[in-house]
DNA sequence: CCTATTCAATACGGTGCCGTATGGTACGTG
DNA sequence: CACGTACCATACGGCACCGTATTGAATAGG
């Protein structure tokens, strides 16, 4: 590990990661991505095979850091309640590398509906995501039936937050996401919290 | 209108849009499309000034068919209760012209993201259907500031539902639009209707 | 100081697409 | 039947991109 002002995967990750939320997936292109980054295709085909993985790199990293770590610091909130307020203020950061998150997702997600492979990855990933709402919300209080069908509400509008945020929408406020989230927690039956 | 068995542009139009929903508006290629056609080329710029001119002939379409009807029907219905379950209704018919409007929606967002022009007109239609939304929950008796926020709420579970329909997710079920429906309407302060 | 290895630039062939140019066919009308 | 017009196919130049081949610089280690 010598080198140091050479240039490595993750920059070409980062970089390509950026033009796929630009973009989506077909504007990932190595020759952009090099002009972009003052590079040429000689040094990306040196740490890359092709760009199919470079792509897969790409979802890898995401996954990783856009997805896991989530439900990874949540998971560590004892209490139900502050752990949805957690997850939800993580996933209204707005963005993690320097790249907007509600644009990535929402490509991730376009490009999830065209090629099966990331499809198959991608729902796998969101069943984890659901799965993990609505355990929080039974432990809220809810009964069973009634928390899977609240947590497909409240992945689907998390879901439609990211689309309209990433078409610059202006119905895409923090707000409504918080204010379903209290709402949540102040009308569980367990215990009657209140703000 | 003598001739019958020649290629209109609205075949090139909805060439154009099964196009876009398969795979975004970077697939919408004049070639592609006169491939799949049946046709060539020369057929294709006879009819239309250039790929530009298709677009938004395409966007038009669905601008007319796949937005601005679906108020209307909805307008048409006295009791507002009644009026959100026929957009309800109309909203989850599975497709027009014998193209998905899931995936259409989808894609067609993620155009609006992309090009400025088609965002600001998608903005406006957007506003539409969420104004339309507000007035038709204020009309079941919430409050101006509630039924703010909850026209927000449904319309981002809809914007999540094309999306994760898009992608084919499992979520996407029919069932969670209804749901939420349904318990607006049954959770009205005015009348306190029940199914 | 010499050399092998790491990293990167340039040049090239191949492909898919856009838009134009040019030519061809079929039909309505005189 | 001649002819103009509507409609369409083919061929071409140009561009952006992929992936490979080749050459070149820079550094570590003997």
């Amino acid at each position: 590990m010598a080198r140091r002002n050479t240039l490595q995967p993750k920059d070409w990750i980062i970089g390509a990661t950026r033009a796929l939320a630009a973009g989506g997936v077909d504007a990932v292109s190595v020759e952009g991505i090099a002009k972009q980054l003052g590079a040429s295709k000689g040094s990306f085909y040196w740490h890359f095979a092709d760009r199919p993985a470079l792509l897969e790199a790409v979802f890898d990293l995401w996954e990783r850091e856009g997805t896991a770590d989530l439900i990874e610091r949540a998971e560590a909130v004892a209490d139900p309640a502050e752990g949805l307020r957690v997850l939800a203020r993580d996933t209204l950061d707005a963005e993690t590398n320097g790249i907007d998150v509600a644009r990535t997702e929402a490509a991730i997600r376009a490009w999830a509906s065209r090629d099966p492979a990331i499809g198959r990855r991608f729902a796998r990933i969101e069943d984890n995501r659901t799965a993990f709402l609505a355990q929080q919300i039974r432990a809220l209080g809810y009964d069973e039936v009634t928390a899977l069908r609240l947590s497909k509400v409240v992945h689907l509008a998390v879901v439609g937050l990211f689309a309209a945020r990433a078409s610059g929408s202006a119905l895409a406020e923090d707000e409504t996401l918080t204010f379903m989230v209290e709402w949540l927690i102040a009308d569980a039956p367990g215990k009657g919290r209140r703000k």
